[in-house]
DNA sequence: CGTTTTTGACCAGCGC
DNA sequence: GCGCTGGTCAAAAACG
């Protein structure tokens, strides 16, 4: 156990340090300095026949008893198992290399090749610029031109280490897009202070035509600035009625509802929250809390948590806003899949002309585009694809804000005609759309959603010493840990491949579908990894795990990069989320199921 | 003692 | 204008 952590550990750090990454000395006594005997060096037992050569005669000569006999053979063994897993252990990490440098390489090339432009376009940028090709200098103009999806610093270079590792010739015009794709949504992040820089940069591309991440970033980037969102829709209002104005205002209060089954008081999605009141919303006797976000003094985002009136098991949780910060690790899939969902929210609020069509109509399309990724089941609405959302003219007052839901909970056939009737029942002015990913089976959620919350949330050791298992999604975590081993064993399987390019096609040709399947597949690896600390697992299970992500690291599935997130949850902890259970739940709910009879 | 939660008060938008 | 509702504030309480 302590070998497998301590070369996650190295490998963490490794793959954290960028440019050190290719200076690793790890590579001799990768995993066992600290194991092996203190008092002769290593290379005391580098030579296994020199061990077993030598050891026959010190038994002999030495006169030892039986019992130490047995237990030198006994460690001979281990020491043999030891050497043998320092092999395999060395051979990943010589894969893993490998594959960062090819990554590196290409980035350096394409970044290259984007020099000129930048040089042109942006010279301010680049007063002193020298072509250098270290990361630091690389990355940085990169970052105020992408969206913030929740990615943290430290993911790029992961990012980059891992989508090398599905590099193919053949398809590499194609990634290359991809890998600017993924830079532009998954890449970004806040540099503290950098806020200001940031909308200057893209200020001057505000236009209608520009692409929906872009359209995405500068406006939930505005709504960063402009939490309360009342005075900005006032303004916009009283300015002249403004339609432009008016359609903005309307587009940074986008939000992103998340419906998932859970048994408690709030999912945890890897961000701080802090409570800042709770209301008894009409037509719920749960009460509402609101939550906003602590990771950073300034963040603007807040959420909403509020139960399921139909449904008390399903919870249903709001986000609005745009973090201002880097994300903690376990934090970015819940932050893609927002950010994706609400891409696609605005992506249809840009493009739509038409008026309002009902959500309960507007979400009854066929399911256009589903995919049975070995249990995982992502299922667009053919709205959502086509003309993903509507709302109605951007004047009119009575619909403040788009909602997006991404339903959780259940997607059988019978669930998804009455999925979108149950999402507002009692707010219909509000325009709402469903996406949804759930199994085929029963429901998925991220673990680290529905870990409702931990004491203290951070786990020592770093994993999450709680018990996991008490989140049920009408799933084990055990199948879903089986499932995607599985998923990941028959991977290489030719019977995928079909499904392997059919899923591509479709992720490449939809930049938003990408972030939300690769959210949805890293809040699955969230899932895995989260639980490995569980004290139960077993060394054996973390390195299954560990070959699991090795294997994402090599699919074709994860062409831009962001998917590979997914192995950033292994050496992380969840970061807390604080949340409180009102005392005084069941009395309010009784106070008002009075009240409403 | 600092941080977080609770909870009543307050404000703004909206419909009648 | 009034009442309802959603959302936020802020002082007090609770917590670690």
């Amino acid at each position: 156990m302590k070998r497998v952590e301590q070369m996650e550990g190295r490998l963490d750090a490794s793959t954290t340090s960028g440019s050190e990454f290719q200076e690793d000395k790890s590579d001799g006594s990768f995993g066992h300095d600290q194991e092996l005997p203190r008092g002769g060096s290593r290379g005391q037992f580098d030579d296994e026949a020199n061990w077993k050569s030598s050891s026959p005669n010190l038994i002999k000569s030495s006169g030892i008893n039986r019992k130490e006999e047995k237990e030198l053979e006994s460690a001979k063994a281990e020491m043999t198992e030891v050497r043998e897993e320092n092999a395999r252990l060395k051979t990943m990490l010589q894969k893993i290399k490998d594959d960062y440098r090819s990554l590196h390489m290409r980035f350096i090339d394409m970044i290259q090749q984007q020099e000129p432009k930048n040089n042109s376009s942006s010279s301010s940028n680049n007063k002193n610029n020298k072509p250098s090709l270290s990361r630091e200098n690389i990355e940085e103009p990169e970052s105020f031109v992408s969206l913030r999806l929740g990615t943290s610093p430290s993911e790029p270079k992961r990012d980059d280490h891992n989508t090398t590792s599905s590099s193919s010739k053949t398809r590499e015009d194609s990634e290359h897009l991809q890998l600017k794709e993924s830079l532009k949504l998954g890449l970004a992040y806040n540099l503290e202070g950098s806020k200001s820089d940031c909308m200057d940069v893209m200020a001057p591309d505000r236009s209608p035509e520009n692409s929906v991440e872009e359209i995405i970033t500068k406006d939930e980037e505005a709504a960063g600035e402009t939490w309360p969102p009342s005075k900005v829709l006032k303004t916009a209002r009283s300015s002249g009625g403004e339609e432009e104005i008016s359609q903005q205002a309307s587009v940074k209060r986008a939000r992103v509802s998340v419906r998932a089954r859970c048994d408690t008081p709030t999912m945890n999605d890897g961000c701080q929250w802090r409570k800042y009141g709770q209301k008894i919303a009409k037509g719920n006797p749960c009460p509402r809390a609101y939550y906003r976000c602590t990771v950073a003094a300034a963040c603007p985002v807040r959420k909403q948590v509020q139960r399921c009136a139909e449904d008390m098991s399903i919870l249903i949780t709001t986000y609005e806003g745009t973090h201002n910060h880097p994300l903690p690790v376990a934090a970015t899939a819940m932050a893609s899949t927002t950010s994706a969902a609400a891409s696609m929210l605005i992506s249809g609020s840009s493009t739509s002309q038409s008026g309002l069509i009902p959500p309960p109509a507007a979400a009854s399309g066929a399911t256009l585009m589903t995919n049975n990724l070995h249990g995982l089941n992502f299922s667009l609405s053919e709205n959502s694809r086509a003309r993903p959302f509507h709302f109605p003219n951007s004047s009119s007052s009575a619909l403040p804000f788009p909602t997006i839901t991404l339903d959780l909970t259940s997607n059988t056939p019978s669930h998804h005609s009455n999925l979108f009737s149950s999402v507002f029942p009692q707010s219909p002015k509000y325009p709402s759309n469903s996406l949804s990913f759930s199994t085929d089976q029963s429901n998925m959620v991220p673990t680290i959603w529905g870990n409702g919350y931990m004491k203290n949330g951070y786990m020592k050791n770093g994993y999450n010493s709680t018990n996991i298992g008490s989140v049920n999604f009408g799933r084990s975590h055990s199948q879903l840990l089986d499932q995607f081993n599985n998923y990941q064993k028959s991977s290489q399987a030719s019977s995928q491949q079909v499904l392997t390019e059919t899923l591509t096609k479709a992720i490449t040709s939809d930049p938003s579908f990408r972030s939300v399947i690769a959210a949805a597949i890293s809040s699955l690896a969230a899932e895995g990894g989260g639980n490995q600390g569980g004290g139960g697992e077993s060394m054996g299970q973390k390195l299954k795990w560990g070959e699991a992500m090795q294997a994402v690291s090599s699919n074709p599935l994860a062409p831009n990069g962001k998917l590979i997130c997914a192995t950033n949850y292994l050496n992380h902890q969840q970061p807390p989320l604080p949340f409180s259970v009102s005392k005084n739940n069941s009395k309010e709910a009784a106070a008002s199921r009075d009240q409403m009879n």
